[in-house]
DNA sequence: AACAGTCTCAACCGCCTCGAG
DNA sequence: TCTCGAGGCGGTTGAGACTGT
């Protein structure tokens, strides 16, 4: 049997709304409130579909709606969980105060989308496009590399979207290395070594995160495959290992300022992380930019603590792609650069 | 100035989910 | 359990704005 279409009837309105009709609308829920959309048109004196009435209120009448540019820090959250849910539009707009769904997934096929292809990033899998990976995300020369922190932590692979100085930034044709620029080598040498410090360090967690979830959904994390074993399984349900884990994981924990401090420490900078997360890039740092960011961080964290104690595969998958998220996340964007002449962090995000 | 091509984003379309009866 | 309607969602469209020639 065939639906009947919802919005079937002679003489209905289609096409962009007037301000004639729009003050008609937010009269009549001003006075009336929300739902009944079907009833809305006759009752308001409309000759709209009452879906059309329902998405010209939500997207852009409701007084709560915020319109024009995205912020930094909303784009940065949009990239991050699209990253994690896809083309979730809701999911994502749901973490963004006062943003609708359909503003973000414009804002994603407009800009976002064309400036990870332009960055030779695939939108769909936020991973390197294949068949350009080789010009813009060249592999570090090989000194680069040995110039990473020595320390038994998994060296990042550089199959994955690491960034790193372009080959053809620090070297002539002939290989030899370019001296020029807006950096001296050996500046670029420390940015790049600061970098892999801290981006091998959220690697290394990100992968152990991987293998633990992995071995949780397998059903083989058990007291043989892990020391910590005693941890798990609380009254409740949750699993404090993991959670403490994980919160281990999470840069903005009180465990992780520690973590981050032992880095911060190579770069003369305090263990405050928002002092850390500033000197990032967030130049244009102010209390929305603030709000964005924590929620960045909230959405992550309150995932965790749902996810982490489900049994659904697709909720510890969806948990996964949020630290494939994260990760790639600031593996992304935590691009700076230490000044040694003028001992200081410059940015950047990306 | 005129035209063509491109971009942006508000709005529409059709399918899906959920709850009431 | 089934049907139906309301609301939600993601994909797509197309009018207007913008840009280049």
């Amino acid at each position: 049997m065939s639906r009947k279409p919802c919005c079937v009837g002679e003489g209905l309105k289609k096409g962009a709304w007037t301000t004639e009709e729009d003050k008609k609308l937010i009269s009549y829920i001003h006075e009336h409130g929300e739902g009944g959309w079907r009833n809305i048109p006759q009752k308001a004196g409309l000759k709209r579909c009452g879906k059309s009435c329902r998405l010209r209120w939500t997207n852009y009448l409701k007084p709560e709606v915020k319109r024009g540019e995205f912020s930094s820090e909303e784009e940065q959250i949009i990239i991050m969980l699209h990253a994690s849910h896809g083309n979730k539009w809701s999911v994502i707009a749901r973490h963004l105060p006062r943003r609708t769904d359909n503003e973000v997934k414009n804002y994603w096929n407009t800009h976002l989308k064309k400036r990870l292809i332009e960055q030779g990033i695939d939108p769909v899998t936020h991973k390197p496009l294949a068949s350009n990976s080789n010009s813009t995300v060249p592999t570090p020369p090989e000194n680069l590399h040995s110039l990473a922190a020595p320390s038994s932590d998994k060296q990042y692979s550089r199959s994955s979207s690491m960034p790193s100085p372009s080959v053809t930034e620090l070297t002539n044709n002939d290989g030899t290395l370019v001296q020029g620029g807006s950096l001296s080598h050996k500046k670029r040498l420390k940015k790049w070594s600061s970098t892999s410090r801290l981006l091998n360090k959220v690697a290394a967690k990100a992968t152990s995160m991987k293998e633990i979830l992995s071995a949780s959904m397998e059903g083989s994390l058990s007291a043989t495959t892990l020391p910590y074993a005693s941890y798990s399984n609380e009254e409740d349900g949750s699993n404090a290992f993991l959670t403490n884990t994980l919160a281990e994981f999470d840069p903005f924990s009180q465990s992780s300022l520690y973590s981050l401090h032992e880095i911060s420490s190579d770069l003369n900078m305090d263990n405050d992380f928002s002092h850390f997360f500033e000197k990032l890039g967030r130049d244009d740092h102010n209390e929305e930019n603030d709000i964005n960011v924590e929620y960045g961080h909230d959405l992550l964290m309150s995932d965790v603590s749902q996810e982490v104690s489900s049994t659904s595969v697709d909720n510890q998958d969806n948990m996964l792609g949020n630290f494939e998220g994260w990760s790639n996340y600031l593996i992304d964007h935590a691009d700076f650069t230490y000044d040694t002449e003028s001992d200081s962090l410059e940015k950047h995000f990306i």
